[in-house]
DNA sequence: TCAATCCGTATC
DNA sequence: ATACGGATTGAC
């Protein structure tokens, strides 16, 4: 019996008599209830044994909450071992791998398991060295791990569908994990486009936003073997698909996949793990290349497909920098667009050749930060140093976002200049900017706080499309062009992962560009000597890769280490860190005081507890080891959280282990 | 000497 | 959380 209790020093199996009236029903994987210290808990059936280690009286199964095997085997294992890898407890994640229970879908009868289908035929796999003999692997069953750096132009999804229907046709299943419902969509269309819409569905879709009835459904149509293939959001790595062939990956750089609950697991990572217990085939996919992806590949584990270097220049569309200065340019269209006269001339051409132009711009509202219109410098409060923002009405005059306070009289403590400039342009401002620079073009904007919201496409027309990274609509026929703007903000950020994730950005905009041959044009507005810049130019992101990779060694950060993260008081930090026997390898570093947090409304929210009293300041560790002894520290953290709880400590410190962001 | 209470530990 | 055991304390 695993019990649900958060408690760490809990987490381990606990023994249960079977009462007779149970014997037949309650299987392996059944979701169970039992008196616990006195309390009655969840639990879920790990195993059944004839006799038990345990020295006292063993307590009866209270209730069998479901006779449904819910939990396989596989998907338990696979459970233990993540919450090994990251310091977390086996309820915690088995509350991720397992939707809650709903008792209408356990009445529906079980459906026919989808009949195998046949191999489709895959060329272009055949176009990248090694991507034919990868196929075939997965067609024979054979646990070949490849990461795929996508060539442009490729239709992406039509590969991967082909990729699970070549795993199905070996008669096993396939799980393919994808950062959002948009691009679940397309991987959705083009496995229906592949298998035919039969009576019987070869393959279901899981995602965050079904409602609960109908996530149970199709959870269990997967454990009841009905579907083989799985596609979805970072949840669906735990998808019990029987006699997996088959895990896959898609855009594994997106923080999208990194899970926001304890104990924060990466569905990349989730994967892999499962690709070595379950000995499947892995796919990790996508246009760009993390840093993660590329130890993966330095170690071994997986091999490279990618597109030959001519092949790839072939398919790109002409990538150019520009870092002009916009306030010198002499097209007055230029300047009231803030745009170079490259980009302008680039736009008008693609305009009269009839063709969309992507602007990407940064996420975020409407001219959300301010900065020092010469140096650059973030514009900061004078009384609570926090960002200086404007309201949406150009006019109004810049105030603090934490605090309120309009900021006047200010002068940059950098350089000493006293006006202020967006920092980032939002969208919204962008849009219209373009607007009076290009009258009578449609314009059409495309994120998650547009109007319209995320479009899925746009049409072959001439328009321009002002999106935000990672909402760019499908053009049917190609983008003619794409704007790539405001990057130093995006290169500008002290985030380690800046240059990756600006690449992955880039690349995203810059793949849905027609090829160089068929006219397709990339500006990006950045300085053509900055690394990420040439890598993007020459459309190189294993070589981006690997040089961030090495400046990840140089520095010690993930993934070149393995670093935990705990969050929590000084004291309580301090606590975990006396008790928990590191390995001898293992490097603290900290504590850092974290800013205090601005709750939402003006002043006077320092004090958020209930009971008025100020929270006591969170600090932030950060413990490094070797990859090597990864496990060993998170076993030693895992066990010093165990000896905090088991001795009722009143703060609970918060471990994470490689998190995305290290502030 | 025994009961009341405190503290730490286990929870099957 | 709550239950239990062993140690500790205090009253007779």
């Amino acid at each position: 019996m695993c019990v649900d209790s958060p408690l760490t020093h809990l987490d381990r199996l606990f023994d249960y008599l079977i009462p007779d009236e149970f014997l037949q029903l309650a299987a392996v994987g059944c979701r169970v209830r039992v008196r616990f210290a006195g309390r009655l808990l969840d639990g879920y059936v790990i195993d059944r044994v004839a006799s038990s280690d345990h020295s006292g009286a063993l307590a009866p199964l209270v209730k069998l909450s479901s006779v449904e095997p819910v939990l396989s085997p596989a998907v338990a294992r696979l459970a233990r071992t993540v919450a090994d890898r990251y310091a977390g407890t086996l309820s915690d994640v088995l509350r991720l791998a397992v939707p809650p229970r709903r008792a209408r879908p356990e009445q529906l009868p079980a459906g026919e398991p989808a009949p195998p289908t046949g191999r489709p035929a895959a060329s272009q796999w055949r176009r990248y060295p090694h991507g034919g003999s990868y196929l075939d692997a997965v067609a024979e069953g054979r646990p070949a791990r490849a990461v795929w750096t996508v060539r442009p132009g490729e239709d992406w999804p039509v590969r991967l569908a082909e990729a699970a229907v070549t795993a199905t046709a070996a008669g096993r299943g396939a799980l393919l994990v994808l950062p959002d419902a948009r691009d679940v969509d397309r991987l959705d269309s083009a496995l229906s486009d592949l298998t035919g819409t039969g009576s019987s569905p070869t393959h279901t879709v899981l995602t965050a936003d079904l409602k609960p009835e109908e996530r149970y459904r199709r959870f269990l149509a997967v454990r009841r073997g009905s579907v083989r293939v799985v596609i979805g959001t970072r949840a669906a790595a735990f998808a019990p698909v029987a006699d997996l062939g088959l895990v896959a990956i898609w855009d594994d750089g997106d923080d999208l996949h990194a899970e926001l609950r304890a104990p924060y697991p990466h569905a990349r990572e989730v994967l892999v793990l499962r690709a070595h217990l379950e000995d499947c085939a892995a796919l990790i996919a996508g246009w760009s290349r993390s840093t993660e992806a590329d130890v993966l590949i330095e170690s071994g584990w997986a091999h490279e497909i990618a597109a030959e270097r001519d092949e790839v220049r072939r398919a790109a569309p002409r990538i150019q920098a520009s870092g002009d200065d916009v306030e010198q340019s002499r097209d007055p269209a230029a300047r009231s667009a803030r745009l170079p006269s490259l980009a302008m001339r680039v736009v008008r051409e693609t305009l009269a050749a009839h063709a969309p132009v992507l602007v990407q711009v940064p996420r975020r509202g409407y001219v959300p930060s301010l900065a020092c219109d010469r140096c650059r410098t973030p514009a900061r409060c004078r009384h609570c140093a926090g960002p200086l923002g404007q309201a949406a009405a150009a006019s109004a005059a810049a105030s603090c976002r934490w605090c309120a306070r309009p900021a006047t009289a200010w002068a940059c403590p950098v350089c000493g200049a006293r006006r202020l400039r967006a920092a980032v342009s939002g969208a919204g401002r962008t849009s219209e900017e373009l607007g009076r620079a290009f009258p009578g073009v449609p314009i059409r904007n495309s994120g998650r706080t547009a109007a319209a919201g995320v479009l899925a496409s746009v049409g072959k027309g001439p328009a321009l499309v002002v999106a935000t990274p990672g909402a760019e609509p499908i053009p049917e026929g190609g983008y003619g062009a794409a704007l790539l703007l405001d990057s130093w903000a995006l290169l500008g950020r002290a985030d380690l992962r800046a240059g990756e994730e600006t690449m992955r950005r880039w690349l995203g905009a810059a793949s849905l560009v027609r090829s160089a041959s068929e006219g397709g044009q990339v500006i990006v507005m950045a300085d053509s000597g900055h690394p990420v810049v040439q890598a993007l130019i020459r459309w190189d992101p294993a070589g981006l890769a690997g040089r961030e990779l090495d400046e990840r060694r140089e520095l010690g950060f993930p993934p070149a280490v393995r670093m935990a993260m705990l969050t929590a008081t000084a004291s309580a930090c301090q606590e975990l860190l006396a008790v928990a026997v590191l390995p001898s390898s293992a490097e603290v570093l900290g504590p850092v005081p974290l800013p205090e947090r601005h709750e939402t409304g003006p002043a006077g929210a320092a004090e958020t507890a209930r009971d008025g009293q100020p929270a006591p300041p969170s600090v932030r560790y950060l413990v490094r080891a070797p990859r090597t002894d990864g496990a060993a520290l998170a076993y030693a953290l895992h066990s010093g959280q165990a000896v905090r709880s088991a001795a009722k400590a009143a703060e609970h410190v918060r471990v994470q282990l490689d998190p995305l962001d290290i502030g």
